[in-house]
DNA sequence: TAGATTGTTAATCGATTAACAATC
DNA sequence: TAGATTGTTAATCGATTAACAATC
C-alpha cells in the first residue's frame, strides 16, 4: 500500500488520533465519518477519503469502530515503535523538551542531551545527563539514534546537522529558524516558532482592517 | 487591497522574510524571483504570484530591491507594531518562551506571566514576575493584552481560554494539544508539538518501507 | 427488510505552474 | 536599443466536496 499520500492527509492524522483517544476515553464505541467531520470542522467526505488512502476500515451502515480505527491510525503513524532520541542544545527549549511528559507515551525515549555551555554540561534534566557537545560524534558512533531534537543557536544549526547526519541520525526535529540542508533521506520536521508568531501577527493586524 | 489571501501564501511570508533578512545582511541589493525560488525550492512563478497578492513590488527587467521588498513583507506581517504579550502557564515551556530572545525583535513584549503552582508563582523569569493565576482576570481588566502564550495543562486549556477571551485578549498562541473553541474573531495560532512529532514518526517509518 | 453509512467515482474548487506581453 | 524580468492571464495539477451504488 502507501503509494504516495499527500502531506495534507498526513498532517490531519495526529488530529484524528487525538480525537479518537478522547472518544475512547469517553467510552464511545462507534463513530461515523459525519460525526468525526463535525468535530474536525471538515466534511464527512474528506474523512472517508483520508481513511481510504490506507484502505478503508469502516463498515457500511455502521461507521467506524473507535478502538479499531485508533489502532489503525496509531499503526500508520508508527506510534507502536520505540524511538531513541537525543537533545542537542540543552538551553531553555531543550530542557523544556526533556521535561515534557507527553513524548514518552508515544514511544519517544530520551537517551542523552548535549550542550556547549560548561554551565549546562553535567546537569541532570529529567534524569538525563547533559554531555559535552564534543562527545557527540563518539556518542553517535556508539549508539543508534532515531531522532535528534535540535535546539541549538541559529548560527550552529547547520554545522550540528552535518555532524548528526554523519552519525546516522534518522530524523531531526528542528527548533531552529534555519532551513536545514540535508542529503539522503533524513527526515526533517520543522517547528519554526518564529514563523508561527509572525503568521499570528499577520492575522492580528487583519483584525484592525 | 487584501481581499482574501490564502493561508498557503501567508504561511510562506515568514520564510521570505527570513531569506530577505539574510540577503540584506550579506549586502545583497537586488534579487529576482528566480533567485528567490532557488533558495525556497519553489518556482519563480509562485514567488511572483505570492507578491502580487499584495500588489507587486518589483520592477520589470530588474527584479526586486531587497530593502524595499523586506520592508513590504515586514509591513504585511505587521512586524512594525508592538504587541503586549503575557504567558499563561509558566512551567518549562512557558519559561523557555519567556527567555527566548528572538521574539522581542519582532515587537513582542512580554509584560506578565501567570501560574497556578505556588512554587513557580513569585519567580522572576527574564525580568518578568510570575503572578498567581487568580490575578489574571483583574490583570486583563486593567491591561490591554494583545497576545497570550498558552502553555498550561491540557486539562485547563479551554477554561483558561475562556478567561482570556472574556478579558479581551486578541490572540492566543496555543502550545497545548487542545483544539480551542473560540467565539468572535480572536486569532488562534497553534503549535501542536505532539502533532509535529507524530508526523515525523510517520515519515520515519516510511524510511523502512 | 429498511435505514444508515461506507467506499469510490465524478465534479468542483483552489493553488501551482507555464506562458507571454508589457516594460524597465 | 536589446536583454532581462516583471505582472498577469491561461493551463495544469491536486485536493476537496458531492453524489451514489454497494452493502452491512
Amino acid at each position: 500500500m502507501n503509494e504516495k499520500i499527500s502531506k495534507a492527509v498526513i498532517a490531519r492524522l495526529p488530529k484524528y488520533y487525538r480525537i479518537l483517544v478522547d472518544l475512547q476515553d469517553k467510552g464511545v464505541k462507534r463513530v461515523s465519518s459525519k460525526e468525526l467531520s463535525a468535530i474536525l470542522k471538515s466534511t464527512a467526505s474528506q474523512v472517508r477519503q483520508d481513511f481510504n488512502n490506507f484502505g478503508g476500515f469502516g463498515q457500511q451502515g455502521y461507521g467506524y469502530n473507535v478502538d479499531e480505527l485508533l489502532n489503525q491510525i496509531q499503526r500508520i503513524l508508527g506510534l507502536g515503535s520505540s524511538y531513541k532520541t537525543i537533545i542537542i542544545g540543552s538551553g531553555n527549549i531543550g530542557q523544556a523538551l526533556a521535561n515534557y511528559k507527553g513524548f514518552s507515551n508515544g514511544g519517544f525515549k530520551l537517551e542523552a542531551m548535549f550542550d556547549l555551555n560548561p554551565k549546562i554540561v553535567g546537569l541532570k534534566v529529567n534524569d538525563v545527563k547533559v554531555l559535552d557537545y564534543s562527545e557527540l560524534p563518539a556518542y553517535l558512533e556508539a549508539n543508534e539514534v532515531d531522532i535528534a531534537y535540535l535546539a541549538v543557536n541559529e548560527q550552529n544549526a547547520q554545522e550540528v546537522t552535518n555532524v548528526l547526519l554523519k552519525g546516522g541520525v534518522k530524523g531531526i526535529w528542528n527548533f531552529t529558524p534555519v532551513d536545514l540542508e540535508v542529503t539522503g533521506d533524513t527526515v526533517i520536521e520543522n517547528v519554526h516558532l518564529i514563523d508561527s508568531l509572525y503568521i499570528m501577527s499577520y492575522y492580528l493586524k487583519g483584525e484592525a482592517r
